[in-house]
DNA sequence: GTCTATATTATGATAGAC
DNA sequence: GTCTATCATAATATAGAC
């Protein structure tokens, strides 16, 4: 109410702009989005995109930003969670959550797979400041896994991470295309149970809970 | 010789630019591959694009179908082969052969993934092309493996085809990725093998072979 | 902070010489 | 069949009014 004269108070259009920003950038890829596209999506004059973030690789990197807030914030509570002492529980619920925050957040996987799959600054960018960081929580899950011998221990834990990723992540990256290959659509609630399921089943063989 | 009268046959100038055109269009997707970069790529005056393949599009639909020809070879040769009888072995050949594929052919894999994620005229025309008459077999696998009772049989198959083909392909579609995050080469022979045992070891468990 | 120009560059496609 | 030159369009980014 003090600082700005028109509109709201600023940081809500910014807000506005990363929100569609990073939808768009995961739907038509860094090249393909254009900053008017973004700014229509966002419903602002597009005039504000170089105000408020300068450049195009710029603002890609504050919605990247903005996205790991996200993920991290879920991941961290099972990750650190104290009360789950069973390593295999623990990596079980890693497993569930991270099928629930995909399929909540189809954008973030995108965006992830349209950047890693080629060199470039965007690349080593998001795998140092975002990635590793990440991989080091995972990796010693699957470590754990690995000596405790629910997982194979003679390959290294980077083809589990992408194991887990691959399988988890790719029914809700090629969403559209499943709903047209077999009329499916991966974001009903039942079909993520079931993706879930489908997914620990791998990783944990038939249940046996009930022993 | 007889009808060219500069350069090669013709025929041969089409060939480069298909390669060339395939490799760009999986590393910058569709928008991001300019025909200018697919001439250079190919060694060829840009003005040969429109002149052998029209549009842009036109050129996108003539990688890809050079592309599926390559695959297709490669899959039918197991799903067809009478001397494999287990159904479960088949699958496991299946298996290692996709992985090699796709260790193989990287840009195949890109580029499916890239167009797979969006609505839109190449997405329905990959789908209906080639992607349903390629499940159709994988489906047909699936489904005996269900009702051999080594998968779960109470989830729809296209779970497991995405499970399939995003744990054997997601390492490789983000290779670089890779190298930067832990240093390994997805592409080296060993890891290649790796790869493919972990994934086998995700759909069979432990090996029992011998018994 | 927001908006309307506009400068600059790069794209896909074409025309026409050789 | 191959090449150069060019047109028309659309992109990012900037300048400056309000």
């Amino acid at each position: 109410m003090v600082k700005a004269e028109a509109g709201d108070s600023g940081g809500e259009t910014r807000e506005l702009i990363l929100v569609a920003a990073l939808q768009t950038f995961a739907e038509k890829g860094f090249s393909g989005a254009t900053t008017r596209q973004i700014a229509t999506a966002a419903g602002v004059n597009h005039g504000l995109i170089p105000y408020y973030f300068g450049t195009k690789p710029k603002l890609w990197q504050a919605a990247v930003d903005r996205a790991f807030a996200q993920l991290e914030a879920g991941l961290d509570t099972v990750l650190e969670d104290a009360s789950v002492s069973d390593d295999r529980e623990r990596l079980r619920l890693l497993i569930r959550r991270f099928v629930r925050f995909v399929a909540r957040n189809p954008e973030f996987v995108k965006l992830m797979n349209d950047e890693g799959k080629r060199r470039g600054p965007r690349m080593r960018w998001l795998v140092d400041r975002h990635v590793k960081p990440l991989y080091t929580a995972v990796k010693d899950q699957l470590l754990r896994a690995q000596q405790q011998g629910f997982l194979p221990d003679d390959v290294d834990p980077i083809h589990f991470h992408y194991i887990l990723a691959g399988s988890v992540g790719f029914i809700f990256h090629q969403a559209e295309e499943c709903k047209r290959l077999s009329g499916i659509d991966p974001f009903d609630e039942a079909i993520i149970e079931d993706h879930s399921r489908a997914v620990e089943y791998f990783f944990f063989g038939p249940p046996q809970d009930v022993a």
